[in-house]
DNA sequence: CGTCTTTGACCGGCGC
DNA sequence: GCGCCGGTCAAAGACG
């Protein structure tokens, strides 16, 4: 099961009942979707993240090696190990999002006739090929991203997706499982993780999948993570799901209310589900590892057992981050000059209505271009408040940079 | 030494 | 009021 969604409810105070009826029924209150799927994307180390994987963990933690990401840093020249999967270049989709405002909050389980949520969300598939579940990525296997451009309120911005991890059922206009083909994927579900009604507190909802593939820690790679840095505090089991609740706090920075829930769908066990609790106070860490005291670096137990992996989110997941980060910066300018033209230039091309296209290796291009051939053009027809890119930074100036924005489109990457 | 995860205990919201 | 359950706390041990 693959599948990436990015679900959000502000102010919200139920459960995920609550979040499939809001979605239908408050849009008004909805964040694009695309903030949120990319204000605090996820990725995992896949080795943990797999079937088999979670249940030899059996009640230990099943997210011991997930990663935030989607991060910028992480997509610096070297194959990010999200999302990898073999999957041949071909095979992209695209979404058209008719109404992204709707595009926002769900839940995640038992998503078998056209949600609510998706109901709205026209995806081409641009190359559908059958396949059974995706079979472990040859080390360092250079990951596929299928790329969309999303209009958002007239403008055009790059929208880069994991190839493997939407495609859609379009005669039901259904995101479905890629490689289950007829298989919705799991998004919401009214009537189960039963989040209680708590404090109104704005909560965001992500569901993605758990790759199943082999990350690029196999190959000795050192596996990237999010800015942000991720302490558990704790996990519970929870009633009537198989799979514990892990409770995670920002550590990036002190005094910082952001949390986050991460537990597998029921239903799904190839989908995790996390929930994200208030905002980071803090701007986002350039050195992700600000915090991080800790020296702790990818465990080296959890080579010897990936099964239990490393611990999430920590500042030694952060870590190995600069050290990519560094080694992909071999020319003088800093990333963070790099970062501040590459969003001008989206900004830029945003302004004129342009699909940005980030400039890329011959090597590479050559790639790109085959697989951006058979690229459907994706338009937003109406655009959520926020524009991609844009205006959430300049309007947002002391949140967290978007991190799409900062992907380094100058590195051999994609992101 | 500082930070991490783990895990049992505790707290508080909610339904009955 | 009571019990259930989710969410958080904090002690203990692990790690580099």
């Amino acid at each position: 099961m693959s599948g990436v969604f990015g679900l959000e409810m502000e102010n919200y105070q139920g459960d995920l009942n609550d979040i499939v009826r809001a979605s239908a029924a408050q849009q008004s209150d909805m964040v694009p979707w695309h903030q949120q799927f990319i204000s605090d994307p996820l990725s995992f180390s896949s080795s943990a993240a797999s079937m088999e994987d979670h249940r030899v963990n059996a009640f230990g933690d099943p997210f011991s090696t997930m990663r935030d990401s989607l991060l910028l840093n992480e997509f610096n020249g070297s194959s990010p190990p999200y999302f990898s999967s073999p999957i041949s270049s071909n095979d992209h989709c695209m979404i058209n999002i008719e109404d992204s405002s709707s595009f926002s909050a769900g839940g995640l389980d038992d998503m078998t006739s056209p949600c609510n949520i998706f109901s709205r969300i026209q995806i081409s598939h641009g190359h559908s090929s059958s396949r059974g579940l995706v079979p472990p990525p040859p080390p360092c296997d250079p990951p596929v991203m299928a790329a969309s451009s999303v209009t958002l309120r007239g403008h055009k911005a790059p929208v880069m997706l994991p190839s493997d991890m939407l495609s859609v059922n379009t005669s039901r206009n259904c995101l479905i499982d890629n490689t289950t083909a007829s298989v919705p994927v799991q998004i919401s579900s009214p009537g189960n993780l039963g989040i209680k009604r708590r404090k109104s507190q704005a909560k965001k909802v992500v569901c993605i999948p758990a790759p199943a593939a082999a990350n690029s820690r196999s190959c000795g790679e050192v596996v990237p993570s999010d800015l942000w840095a991720w302490r558990k505090y704790g996990q519970k089991p929870i009633k009537g799901s198989p799979y514990p609740r892990g409770y995670y706090r920002c550590s990036s920075s002190k005094g910082c209310s952001a949390r986050k829930q991460v537990e597998r769908s029921r239903t799904d066990p190839n989908m995790l589900v996390i929930t994200y609790t208030s905002e980071h106070n803090h701007p986002w860490p350039i050195q992700k590892n600000v915090l991080a005291g800790s020296t702790r670096s990818q465990p080296s137990k959890a080579n010897a057992s990936s099964s239990t992996g490393s611990k999430i989110g920590s500042p030694s997941n952060s870590q190995p981050q600069n050290t990519i980060k560094e080694t992909n910066n071999n020319n003088s300018t800093s990333t963070s000059v790099k970062e501040e033209q590459e969003i001008e230039d989206i900004e830029k091309h945003i302004d004129d209505n342009q699909t940005y296209i980030p400039a890329l290796p011959e090597s590479q291009q050559q790639t790109d271009q085959d697989f951006f051939a058979d690229l459907d053009e994706l338009e937003l027809e109406t655009a959520p408040s926020n524009l991609l890119f844009k205006d959430d930074q300049r309007h947002n100036e002391n949140k967290p940079i978007d991190p799409f924005a900062l992907f380094d489109y100058n590195n051999n990457s994609l992101f």
